[in-house]
DNA sequence: CTCTAAAACGTTATATTATTACATACTGTT
DNA sequence: AACAGTATGTAATAATATAACGTTTTAGAG
């Protein structure tokens, strides 16, 4: 039996924007990223955008789509990236990744009336959190 | 008792803007949007961004997130832009409101766990429309 | 009607986000 | 070694969005 590593390999500038990513506590944007790692040798937009394509589209990161940031994937190295939903707070821009399981279920099993098949969904709620509706 | 008029009036420019939007089968981007209203006296960007920023805001259009662009609302002049889902294809990129009164009660329902707030979402499903499955 | 505050407008410039295009190099099979 | 697929580096540019002004319009209060 072939032994089967799941476990991709990242290129050197994937693991570098990665590594920044998964330290950082709040959402990066691209240019972000490329100011931060302009020391290691990355220096423009496309070595970014495609190392941050390339992390999407293995799940190591989500994009947040509605404020162009990208975040670490906090479950476990998530195959689902089929499924990702997001709360983000309006006022101190905290995002973090919401991992419920009846709402995962719930919106995976959900049908279109239309007959479209869904491979994937991502859902972004907002409001505030807690410290800041003390505020 | 006073008339609360409900329906606040649209400027020019919004009136202008959500015309074109409404008439469109297609999500509409910024600057397609700018190009095509340069004839009626608009002719440039914060121009279009106020518009629709405004519009958003009262509900006559929503933005697709992923897409960088503004579909009209079709929810008979939707109050809850507070609760917004589409469909999107990806291969035409055909996009459609998705309104499932079991979808949006239980999405709006939801409580996060850390004690967020919620005022607002947006769902965004992807997957192949009927017609591109079949090619 | 007149005054006022809020909203909308027009304009220029610029910031931010993302991609195209092309030449080269690396990685892991056969 | 040869090949295919993936990744790289680089320059240029496209596409999306906002800042910062000053002016004009609109709607309501008095």
């Amino acid at each position: 039996m072939t032994k089967m590593n799941k476990e991709r390999s990242l290129s050197k500038n994937q693991q570098i924007i990665l590594d920044l990513i998964d330290k950082s506590s709040e959402p990066l944007k691209a240019y972000t990223i490329l100011f931060n790692v302009q020391k290691k040798g990355i220096k423009a937009p496309p070595q970014v955008y495609r190392a941050l394509d390339k992390l999407v589209e293995i799940g190591k990161i989500h994009k947040i789509e509605s404020r162009n940031a990208f975040v670490a994937c906090k479950n476990s190295n998530c195959e689902i990236s089929k499924a990702t939903a997001f709360s983000i707070c309006e006022s101190c821009e905290e995002v973090d990744e919401v991992s419920d399981t009846k709402l995962s279920k719930f919106l995976s099993k959900f049908n279109d009336k239309k007959g479209m098949t869904f491979k994937r969904f991502n859902l972004e709620f907002f409001g505030l959190c807690k410290r800041c509706k003390i505020k």
